[in-house]
DNA sequence: AAAAAAC
C-alpha cells in the first residue's frame, strides 16, 4: 500500500493529481479511499505511457510505487475496452501479471482487489503451496485479471482451469529476480499460450546483460522507464556495518534491537537455518519474532507475514525470499544478520526500508571472514559503509554466575521481560525458569544449556577508543576493524571458534 | 555457497 504513498512525487510534482490522467471515476475513488492523491515519480511517467498502449520496461525497485503504476493503467485499459455484452459469467483473462514469489504474488493482488474495488473487473492471485481447489474455482468462475508465480500458473494451463489466449496484457515484476531463480523456460512457456498482439510491461530493479535479452525478445519498442539510478541503494537509507566475532552475531542482533527499540524490522539470514535459530533466539529472549523461508509451510510463511503487518511480531528474520518485493510499509530498519553472498542482495535487502520517501536504517553485523563480501558491496554500490561501533554493547554472563540487570543498556526495560509469557516453544520446556522469576534485562538467561560457550564476561565498549579511524585500512577508504578488535580483546583468551 | 519456485 505504501507503494501510493504520495510523498516522494508531492516533493518532485506536487502539481500532478491521479486525476490529471484520466482514470475512471472507480478508481480515482478506490485512489481516494485509501487517501492518495498524488502519483510517484514512477506511477507519473508509467501511468500515461501504458495508458498510451506502449511496452514499458521499468526500472525500479518495490517502494517507488510500482505496483500502481502498472496496475492503474491496467484497470483503466480494460475498463475501456470492457464488452458490456459480456454476460458475467464470462471474464475472460485479459490481464496477466506474473511475479517471482509467492507474497509478491499475493501483495500485487491485494493491491489490484483495491484499485478495482469499485469496478466490476475480477482479479485473483495464483500460487503454489496452497491446494489448487479454491484457485481453481475461482479461475473458471472467470477473472480478467490474474496475479501469478509461474510454476503454479502453468500447473493450471495444464489442468485446463484458465485460458491465456484472450489476454491483452502482460507484466512481468521483478524480472531480474525471475531470471535468477531460473524461470526463464516457464516464462517462455507462458509467452507462447499469449496472444502475440498484447501489450508487455517489464520491470526490473536492476539492468543486467541478461535482463536487457530479454526486453529485446519479449517487448516492442519499449519505452524506458528509470526512477532510481540502477544498483544505487537510496539515498534515504543510513547504512553501518559492525564488525563482530561470528559466534555474537546473533547477540548484537539483538542489542540493536533493544538499543534501537525497533518494533518492525526485518533481519535477513543467507540460511534458511539461519533464520529459524536466530528468530528461535530472539523469541527465547523476549523478542517477538518469527522467521520466514522456503522450508515454512506457506501458511506459516503467509502467518507470519500477517503477523508482522499487523504489528503482532517485531521481528521478521528473513531469508531472501523476502529480499525483494515484499512491500511493507514504512520500515524503519532492516539488519543484515549474514552479508549476502550476492552484493545485488544487498541492494535489495535494503531497499526494503527508506520506502517511499521516509528515512531508514540498513544494519549489518559481520565477521572478519565476510571483508571480501563486504568489499564487493560497497564496490557495488560505489560507497563506502560507515563502520558503526557498538557503544554500550554488554554481553552479559552466559552462566548464572553472570550479573545482569543493573548495568545493561536496557536494564531499565523490565518490561520486556513479561514478553517471554508467550515463551519458548514447549520443546524448550526447561527454559521457561528463569522468565518466571520476572522481568530480566538485555542478554541473560534464557540460553538454551546446550551452549558450552564459556562466560563472557564484557565490559561496555568506551567511544573513547574510536578516534583515528585512517590507519588500520589504508587505501580502502573504510574505517579500521575497532569493534572486532577491541571485542575480541574483551574476550580475553577465549577460545575463538570462528571461520 | 544459498535461496526461490509445481505436484
Amino acid at each position: 500500500m505504501s507503494e501510493t504513498s504520495n510523498t516522494a512525487a508531492a516533493a518532485v510534482e506536487p502539481s500532478v493529481t491521479f486525476a490529471d490522467f484520466g482514470l475512471a471515476p472507480e478508481i480515482l475513488r478506490a485512489l481516494s479511499d485509501q487517501g492518495y492523491v498524488h502519483p510517484t515519480p514512477i506511477q507519473a511517467q508509467a501511468i500515461p505511457v501504458v495508458l498510451q498502449g506502449r511496452d514499458v520496461m521499468g526500472a525500479a525497485q518495490t517502494g517507488t510505487g510500482k505496483t500502481a503504476g502498472f496496475s492503474l493503467p491496467i484497470i483503466q485499459l480494460l475498463l475501456a475496452h470492457a464488452n458490456s455484452s459480456m454476460s458475467p459469467a464470462r471474464h475472460p483473462v485479459r490481464a496477466l501479471v506474473l511475479t517471482p514469489t509467492r507474497e509478491l504474488a499475493v501483495q500485487v493482488a491485494d493491491n489490484v482487489k483495491a484499485y478495482a474495488q469499485h469496478t466490476p473487473l475480477r482479479s485473483t492471485v495464483v500460487f503454489g503451496g496452497m491446494d489448487m481447489k479454491g484457485q481453481t474455482t475461482i479461475l473458471k468462475g472467470g477473472v480478467e485479471i490474474v496475479i501469478a508465480t509461474p510454476g503454479r500458473l502453468l500447473d493450471h494451463i495444464e489442468q485446463k482451469n484458465v485460458s491465456l489466449a484472450q489476454v491483452q496484457m502482460l507484466v512481468m515484476d521483478e524480472a531480474d529476480r525471475m531470471l535468477d531463480m531460473g524461470f526463464l523456460p516457464d516464462l517462455q512457456r507462458i509467452i507462447n499460450l499469449l496472444p502475440k498482439k498484447r501489450q508487455n510491461l517489464m520491470f526490473s530493479a536492476t539492468f543486467s546483460p541478461e535482463i536487457k535479452k530479454l526486453a529485446n525478445s519479449f517487448l516492442q519498442q519499449p519505452v524506458l522507464i528509470e526512477v532510481a539510478r540502477s544498483n544505487a541503494t537510496a539515498d534515504k537509507v543510513t547504512q553501518i556495518v559492525y564488525k563482530v566475532e561470528d559466534e555474537q552475531k546473533r547477540d548484537v542482533v539483538e542489542f540493536l534491537i533493544r538499543q534501537r527499540e525497533l518494533k518492525q524490522v526485518i533481519v535477513f539470514s543467507n540460511t534458511k537455518i539461519g533464520a529459524s535459530r536466530l528468530s528461535r533466539h530472539l523469541e527465547q529472549t523476549g523478542i517477538k519474532a518469527s522467521a520466514i523461508h522456503g522450508d515454512k509451510t506457506q501458511q506459516e510463511r503467509m502467518a507470519a507475514l500477517d503477523a508482522f503487518k499487523r504489528g503482532d511480531i517485531e521481528v521478521l528474520v528473513a531469508t531472501d525470499v523476502a529480499a525483494r518485493g515484499l512491500d511493507i510499509s514504512d520500515l524503519p530498519c532492516v539488519i543484515n544478520f549474514d552479508l549476502p553472498y550476492n552484493a545485488e542482495d544487498y541492494v535489495h535487502r535494503i531497499g526494503r526500508t527508506g520506502r517511499a520517501g521516509a528515512s531508514g536504517d540498513a544494519l549489518s553485523v559481520y565477521s572478519d571472514k565476510d571483508e571480501r563480501l563486504l568489499a564487493d558491496i560497497e564496490k557495488l554500490i560505489k560507497q563506502s559503509i560507515t563502520r558503526g561501533e557498538l557503544n554500550g554493547f554488554v554481553v552479559r554472563g552466559r552462566g548464572r554466575d553472570a550479573e545482569r540487570g543493573e548495568r545493561g543498556p536496557r536494564s531499565e526495560r523490565g518490561e520486556r521481560g513479561e514478553r517471554s509469557e508467550r515463551g519458548p516453544r514447549r520443546s524448550d520446556g526447561e527454559r521457561n525458569e528463569r522468565s518466571e522469576r520476572g522481568p530480566r534485562s538485555y542478554g541473560a538467561g534464557a540460553l538454551p544449556r546446550r551452549e558450552k560457550v564459556d562466560p563472557w564476561f564484557l565490559k561496555p565498549y568506551e567511544p573513547s577508543n574510536s578516534a583515528p579511524r585512517q590507519d588500520s585500512n589504508p587505501g580502502t577508504g573504510a574505517a579500521p576493524a575497532k569493534p572486532k578488535q577491541k571485542i575480541a580483546a574483551l574476550l580475553g583468551g577465549l577460545p575463538k571458534q570462528a571461520q
